[in-house]
DNA sequence: ACCTTATCTGCATCAATTGCTAATTAGCAA
DNA sequence: TTGCTAATTAGCAATTGATGCAGATAAGGT
């Protein structure tokens, strides 16, 4: 995702408007790789800006993946997480926290069974534990 | 997924009793390689045996999943789909049609960020068009 | 045939998300 | 700076997928 400064003119630019709310946003989720989902940011954006509507969040969450801001991500934890880093990666999912990692997948895999599917995307999503829960299994 | 006939027997040998609510699911399961959803199902399941709950559905659809018999597959089609084919493979969804699709994937791509996680399982979803699905867009 | 216990159904509830609308406000233009 | 107009906000209703609950029912061992 762009800077809020970017992104300030490409909303301007394309009819949208700046509101003191989409800077809040844009500032909670520059650089944020924690994949929060939209309750979460709402929470955020509530302690500095109390009375911002979650369903503004939803909006502004939309808007930014439809201009390719961020992309949505599905984990199976129930609810949409959304990830300002647009770049090639992968996740995996902590079974003991919950949290959300990066992963960085080189060397595509050899596919079997789509011989008739033009594949325009591909996510995989790993499960496990991170190195903080392991530990605290450990220590149990 | 096991024959019906094996799942009456792993049923009664859990202490499960195999109504034929569960017989028909049962059946309706057995090489089913559609990814329906517990609604679906339940369409399918009315159709020979009217009345039957959509709640039984969803109860025998998680009793055969803790049992290991089916996974439960999310593709961000909103709802659950249920796959009897629990060996390891992945799914391809149409952005056409919905449809899934089976995916073998073998040669373990390499990973980078996963230096203190330990993976447990792996789940790739690709997404893309299915033949039938380019074809009508190629015949508009 | 009986008895215990799991199961079924139907309905209420829940959580995440989206639809809707009146009041407000951003931002362009005069 | 002021005004205009379309976009946005907030708040609540509605929707969808899934689960909780309880009384009636039925499986299946004895």
């Amino acid at each position: 995702m762009r800077s809020p400064e970017e992104l300030t003119i490409a909303f301007r630019r394309a009819g949208l408007k700046v509101t003191p709310q989409r800077q809040l946003l844009f500032r909670l989720l520059h650089d944020n790789s924690s994949h929060p989902t939209a309750d979460s940011l709402h929470s955020a954006a509530t302690t500095v800006m109390p009375g911002i509507s979650l369903r503004t969040v939803y909006q502004t969450l939309t808007d930014l993946a439809e201009m390719g801001e961020l992309q949505s991500i599905e984990v199976g934890s129930g609810s949409l997480r959304f990830d300002p880093n647009v770049s090639d990666h992968h996740h995996a999912v902590c079974d003991g926290c919950g949290d959300v990692h990066d992963v960085y997948v080189s060397k595509a895999p050899v596919l079997r069974g789509l011989d008739d599917f033009s594949v325009s995307d591909a996510h995989i999503v790993y499960r496990g534990q991170c190195g903080a829960c392991s530990a605290l299994v450990a220590t149990k």
